[in-house]
RNA sequence: GUGGGCGUAGCUCAGUCGGUUAGAGCGCCAGGUUGUGGCCCUGGAGGUCGGGGGUUCAAUUCCCCUCGCUCACCCCA
């Protein structure tokens, strides 16, 4: 009882230094990344009306969706970053100048069963493209998440991203006979057929075809469905889509873009990738480790019309989310993992108390004009102590104030990697 | 929710086919004299062997229950 209080609840962290200096580490690429291509980092509260989040197309992220009650209020912790962002694009739609970058660096949380790569809280970098309605924006976020992959050591053939298009398959449906008559149906679908790698292709069909279901299209509907799943070349659609599909040509300009940035052979088109969530409306996408061995590194993709579904003005957008949890384990798995030591620029000792209130004031010298980071010794220690300390915690060098500088009006600069000692004057 | 694995020192783990004071490595503390680190040497602290119950002369070891961790499946990002 007492011993699990101690613990942290499950699927949850904690940071101890060596821990939080490996995730900052990463979250510092993905905020280098990040701004290397012009976006601005916000943040909003971890905490949401749950009403935010409640969608009706069956997505199993609201039933993990941390909820509770508290004066007559329903709250919810946020499971992921896109509706606190579209609520304060909402907020400021009026002045926002667009197209806007923004990005984030946040905790969120579902409720779900433990496995590899997955866990109930984690952080998860976003970046999102609002007022951009060109797959110029698609292709910018794409090549985002490849400029991450490289700076934090990836090599290149390890990461792949898969592309796809709900528009494509929805221009299809809809001018096809599939759902011609109930277009409303689509994103129900969609969440439908994202559960075709788990379940399969009859468990999807069974979703699909339910007469009490959220879809319940005919068997020879759902056959179509199913097959276009197969698809892994975009030329195999051409004969199923409309003629003139903007979809088709927006895939097409977003390989041919995505070839500018360096990027045609890590990329690929997969119709099996539709993503879990109900908003999302036109290019979808999804980065795997090329051995397939872990869950998706990231997603995202447009979502068009998630800002009018809020009660806000309709502003197209894209994003990506990417979580820090399963690029760990990848990271890890390729021992590309940094070590990510400790580091100080001095330890500042007095050997006696005598010269404390010197040694008080050179710490301070150190801290406020070199901008060092600086660790005073507090208590009476032996000088070999504190070596041994200062060299454990990564110090640079090492202040020694005795009573022979003291009298000399000097303290003695030790190069803790050199060995080298010289002096400097004390001044104050 | 189903199934497997595992809970022994702060950490990683050995061990006990049931039997004296339960071990190692790392870490921690102290020392190898007086103001010089990383190496080395010596010593030390630290464990109700996850918790409860049962079997037994005797349980950390066997059995049952329970809690926790973990992996896979299920499901989702």
């Amino acid at each position: 009882m007492s011993k699990s209080r101690l613990q942290p609840p499950r699927g949850t962290r904690d940071f101890y230094p060596e821990d939080l200096r490996r995730r900052d580490w990463l979250f510092g690429h993905f905020r280098a990344v990040a701004r290397r291509f012009g976006f601005e980092e916000v943040d909003a509260p971890i905490l949401e009306h749950e009403g935010l989040f409640t969608r009706k197309a069956g997505e199993e992220i609201l039933e993990q969706l941390y909820r509770f009650e508290l004066h007559d209020r329903r709250l919810a912790l946020r499971p992921e970053m896109t509706p606190s962002i579209a609520r304060m694009v909402i907020a400021r739609a009026g002045s926002l100048r667009l197209p806007l970058r923004w990005f984030t660096v946040t905790q969120n949380w579902r409720y779900e069963r433990m496995t590899r790569g997955r866990k109930r809280e984690h952080y998860q970098w976003n970046m999102d493209i609002w007022g951009e309605p060109a797959v110029t924006a698609e292709a910018e976020l794409i090549a985002a998440v490849f400029a991450l992959l490289d700076a934090v050591g990836l090599a290149r053939p390890d990461v792949r991203v898969r592309i796809s298009s709900r528009a494509l398959l929805e221009e299809t449906l809809v001018q096809g006979t599939v759902l011609r008559d109930r277009p409303e149906a689509f994103p129900a679908l969609c969440v439908a057929i994202d559960k075709f790698e788990r379940i399969g292709e009859d468990g999807v069909r069974e979703l699909l075809t339910d007469p009490d279901g959220s879809v319940g299209i005919g068997e020879a509907d759902a056959s179509f469905v199913v097959s276009w799943l197969g698809l892994r070349k975009l030329e195999d659609s051409a004969e199923h889509v409309p003629a003139g599909s903007p979809a088709y040509a927006d895939l097409r300009r977003l390989f041919e873009l995505l070839d500018a940035y360096g990027l045609a052979d890590r990329v690929v088109f997969d119709a099996s990738i539709v993503r879990g969530l109900a908003y999302y409306t036109g290019i979808v996408f999804e980065a795997f480790d090329a051995a397939r061995s872990l869950r998706a590194l990231c997603g995202g993709g447009r979502y068009d019309r998630l800002l009018e579904s809020l009660g806000g003005p309709s502003i197209p957008a894209v994003g990506f989310g990417f979580g820090d949890v399963v690029i760990l384990e990848l990271l890890s798995d390729r021992e590309r993992l940094p070590e990510c030591p400790r580091r100080l620029d001095a330890v500042v000792f007095a050997l006696g108390e005598a010269e404390r209130p010197s040694a008080i004031r050179i710490a301070t010298a150190l801290r406020r004009e070199r901008n060092w980071s600086v660790e005073l010794v507090l208590g009476a220690s032996r000088l070999k102590r504190v070596l041994a300390d200062a060299d454990r915690a990564g110090a640079r060098f090492l202040y020694l104030l005795g009573p022979e500088e003291a009298a000399r009006g000097e303290v003695l600069v030790r190069d803790l990697e050199s060995g080298e000692q010289t002096t400097e004057p004390i001044s104050d």
